[in-house]
DNA sequence: TTTAATACGGATAACTTTGTCCTAATTGAA
DNA sequence: TTCAATTAGGACAAAGTTATCCGTATTAAA
């Protein structure tokens, strides 16, 4: 459904909203290891999210990432997702062809158009927030 | 959301289906032209539809691709999209985790439940004969 | 029987995504 | 000021997906 770059940055956005919330500052290193994922290649998803200003980093010594408190209810899925897959989700047909609307659709588009809104609609209303909240609780997880 | 391979797979059994009421058997060439996609690559594709037994195929002069009438009303998308994607759709995790279920969720668990299944009730309910009606008069399109 | 049309299948190339490595820049603390 | 911890970012490697090429096998028709 997401790419791996999607659901390290998703993941990796709980962590640091886990955290900021205690005004924990969270490094690279610790955020890799609690989402399981490769160090390196988190960095480079993180950096798109700062870039996109869906998260801030410190640099230098106890430097790291955070999530203004008052940000972190109001952070969608949505805009992590688009920060990194972009908006391929929203605007792609089903079956990839190159036009597809009401107007010239594909085999699919109806069917397609449903659960796309439905995805879309997940996206749109599902705050860092929430989830964050159930990884405090221990009803959800971040790895294995 | 469907790879390529799978999206080629799907334009091409619904274009075969179509040609398969009227008696016909079409090729490869033939195929790849109507649904607008790499010749070669779509034969590796019908062939693992014909290893599934979703499509049969006639080798040499006057051969082709062809799918038996009666059949194409029970052919669902999802034998396609599980011939050429695997099942990863229905058992793979929203964020990737290795386990992901009721008793160790990922975060977005319950929202990804419900699209899926969703999906998954479309793509075992959607048969190749409805959308091959929708392409032969017109009302849907397998290019461009 | 020869020929042309066709599917089959192995090898490989091109491209994309995922992942690694290394150096630079920054910053707080000793 | 120096050092260690840290993010930033470029270059590159590995793996996966998509796409091409080419020879082989099969088959109907001439």
């Amino acid at each position: 459904m997401f790419s791996k770059a999607c659901e390290y940055g998703i993941k990796a956005s709980i962590y640091i909203a886990l955290n900021s919330y205690d005004g924990q500052r969270v490094s690279l290193k610790e955020i890799a290891k609690e989402i399981n994922s490769p160090e390196a290649f988190t960095a480079k998803i993180l950096q798109d999210l700062v870039r996109n200003k869906i998260i801030n980093s410190v640099k230098g010594a106890y430097g790291g990432f955070e999530i203004e408190k008052e940000n972190i209810s109001s952070i969608k899925l949505a805009q992590i997702v688009n920060a990194i897959d972009g908006d391929s989700i929203y605007h792609g047909c089903g079956l990839g062809l190159d036009v597809c609307d009401a107007n010239h659709p594909c085999p699919v588009h109806d069917q397609f158009i449903a659960i796309r809104n439905e995805l879309k609609h997940m996206l749109e209303t599902t705050n860092l927030e929430q989830l964050a909240i159930d990884i405090k609780s221990g009803a959800s997880f971040l790895k294995i």
